[in-house]
DNA sequence: TATGAATGAGTCTTCATTCAT
DNA sequence: CATGAATGAAGACTCATTCAT
């Protein structure tokens, strides 16, 4: 007869490995672990994703998973704290260092944008699927502490720009930023299928890089 | 009795309702069963949802979906036909009328694009999660049922509008292609998040349409 | 919401179809369903029987099993009434009606077994599979009504011979009944088999009968 | 965090707990679920019995047999390959090692037989419901790996026996093989039901082998 | 530090059964 | 007379989680 388990509905969320690590010591397991599951996540989506898949990814058993992080949501936690939150970390200041006009910035921008990518392919399907669609498990942080301002700070440029007749007057500035998404980190997320449409081998992040910025060199000017 | 189990491994696959009720007869759950499975995987995503959500979201019983259904399989392979299909069939009817030159295309496209999203809310997070993203369930179909030799008929035209000096030459015109999905249905598939993101409730589908096509008339150019 | 649905505990069994037919009436479906149902029960196992199977092997649905016999426990009832009885019954009767000496009551035995085999295939899986074994479905009914004394006649008839001298003195009366079961219904039930086994075409029932008798002759031989 | 399912269709059949434990470790539970699985599936058939009720006689939950044995064919394949394997091949080898005339070998394999039924008692329900009986699911098996050879073995030297005129010529040398199991597995998957209905203690394992042997010892007789 | 053992809850699916028509 | 619609309960199986070791 099975035993009932009663665990105390207190001590919810017990204290879990932290990083850190004594000298010397076996090569932490963490970094392995947090790469596997963004890999996942990317892969098959955040809510689809099992930890036994995970885990398999990793090559370790999923009780080593609660072991280091004490739950799925902790875990993507960790994925967001530690991985997430760099690179975007990053990509923000890499933006926020330019300073120049429309252009300018549009351009740094995408290159930023698209240098990110290139070191970490997970980006562009976990932004797609997790922030951006409805329901996505990444929308909460996206205001919090994803980009904090970023958007809203491009709109400003723009609008300024645009009332300054430096910028085609038919846009609409907060779309623009949204533009810029959309032709960069959405054709990146997809590039497998566009490959494949056109049976294509050079489209790679290099032509849908200068291919956006050609795009948009164009398009906002205002005159 | 005992109870007994997994007996017939033969006859699987029992035939399930089909559409078509004699006249006068109860209104039909079928649409309202569809309607519901494709708002839960544009919600929710395709593999991440159960059909528990789907049978809670009709009003009920997961037994009901078997009943009408047989299978999640085929529940899903009746949204693609039923509905999917239909509308898909339509977006790319509505371009292909389009006869003009590349502006016009371009415009053809966004304006049938646009009109679809607004008639089916479903459209934009579907296509961007289950098409566009690796691991997406619907990705199979794109090719040879969703939109045939669509995305390369554009391709053509517009390489051939380059190669007549009418367009941009710094353009690939496939990426146009990915761009045209990149101005439409991805913002609108984010339009929510976009929305609270600049706090603002006139971004629409109608902003996304003209700033889209703004956008592009001038980005197209060939100048 | 699916509304609840309270049966009235009371009230069960509900009076359900019954035989007997108008003159001039549609033919009647009951003989084809019992039929079914014990050509299922003779192929699966009647634990591991689904009312579905039955249905399709009737060409019928399952509600209309319900229709007839109310319950899967009545259907077994009106299996176990409208067949099994009448067939038992006769068995019976031609072997009372044997009135000879040990060799000729064997000969009736082993006969009259083999042409009701012959007659209903269905007979040896049945008394194989949920007369003999534990956990039968037709364990009950046997010693009420299926064969009521007929085995503790016989067992008595063979141990009156046996003190007579006239039958082999090392068999046990009450285990012969069980023999002469074991050579007949038992190989039919596993004919398929055995003629599988040797690669046999002509292993059939007169086989397995006159093969019965030629070892039970000399077998129970008293000298 | 939403829950999420079938995200993993790849990794299918993972590895499962085999045999083979360290030192000094808990004690197993595998033998015991085997034998739970065993006793169920001769008490109800193969087909009929639930994982559940393998898991109530057990003592266990239903989830363990899966951690266990992954499947359920899974672990009928252990139960095969770990308990009836073996058990069928001791039977076969002890008959092999018989080497004398028709008697000595008929003897040989009842003893052989009946001392197996006693230490197993699952082996004649077994075999009469799942191997005999059409649509049993060890038919398969039996050909291949339960018994290779020996029934034609047997029949071999049966019929050279009978040419040589040692054997009751009346009889068919396949069907007595045929015979030599409704002697003795058959009598014994009836047991129970033979005692109560002759009301006799004493009808036991033993008596159905003594009865075996005296019957055919006598009826196998050239004459 | 790491994992195997174990389980409750949840998933998909089938079954027997009911009821309005 | 007969069935399509609908469902609760049960089946096999998976998952996240816990805990002793």
């Amino acid at each position: 007869m099975p035993k009932a388990r009663q665990a105390s509905a207190a001590a919810k969320k017990r204290p879990v490995r932290r990083a850190g690590r004594p000298a010397g010591a076996a090569p932490d397991l963490r970094p392995r672990l947090l790469e596997a599951a963004i890999a996942c996540f990317a892969r098959t989506g955040i809510a689809a994703t099992s930890l036994r898949a995970i885990a398999n990814e990793a090559g370790v058993t999923p009780a080593l998973l609660h072991y280091y992080f004490g739950d799925k949501e902790q875990l993507l936690q960790a994925v967001i704290d530690e991985r997430l939150l760099p690179v975007f970390g990053a990509i923000r200041a890499s933006i926020l260092r330019v300073d120049g006009d429309v252009a300018g910035l549009v351009a740094g921008f995408v290159r930023g944008v698209m240098a990110a990518v290139e070191e970490h392919p997970w980006l562009p399907p976990l932004w797609v699927r997790e922030v951006l669609c409805e329901g996505g498990a990444l929308r909460g942080v996206l205001f919090n502490s994803l980009l904090p301002q970023l958007p809203q700070l491009l709109a400003q440029r723009f609008a300024q720009a645009q009332r300054e007749g430096k910028l085609n007057p038919e846009l609409d500035p907060r779309l623009l930023v949204t533009s810029l998404v959309g032709l960069t980190l959405f054709p990146a997320a997809g590039a497998p299928i566009w490959r494949r449409l056109f049976d294509a081998d050079d489209i790679d992040l290099t032509a849908v890089r200068d291919h956006a910025i050609a795009l948009l060199d164009r398009g906002l000017e205002a005159g």
